[in-house]
DNA sequence: CTAATGACTGTGG
DNA sequence: GCCACAGCCATTA
């Protein structure tokens, strides 16, 4: 398992990631701003696509802003639509009800 | 050391 | 809604 990013911006954002509700999404900025780094939202897509080399998370509840999903993974749509998170007509998730709220 | 990169976001047209 | 542009910052080359 190599080390690509610091252990503490990892286990970070990892923490919040797993906290994230069944049939609920969280965007890059808002995980970033629950570790105190609002500004480092390409930060948390960056350890999130490599999450799989750290461990087993729900990596497929964090979508970006517009509610898309990540580029080049297809299968991410169809974990969420097992979950029960719905997508609209363009292809994007249903912020608006899906959101996690804390 | 500098420069480019990216699973991002906000603003403005 | 779309597109272009500008911040952002750790990682990579």
């Amino acid at each position: 398992m190599a080390k690509i990013l610091d252990e503490s911006l990892i286990y970070e954002i990892l923490s919040v990631v797993e906290e994230i509700p069944e049939g609920s999404v969280a965007s890059y900025g808002q995980i970033a701003a629950l570790i105190g780094r609002e500004k480092n939202s390409r930060l948390v897509g960056r350890v999130l696509s490599r999450a799989e080399f750290y461990g087993d998370y729900p990596c497929h509840r964090v979508v970006n802003h517009t509610g898309r999903t990540a580029p080049g993974w297809r299968e991410q749509r169809f974990l969420l639509e097992q979950e029960g998170v719905e997508f609209k007509e363009n292809g994007l998730v249903d912020m608006k009800k899906y959101q996690w709220r804390v």
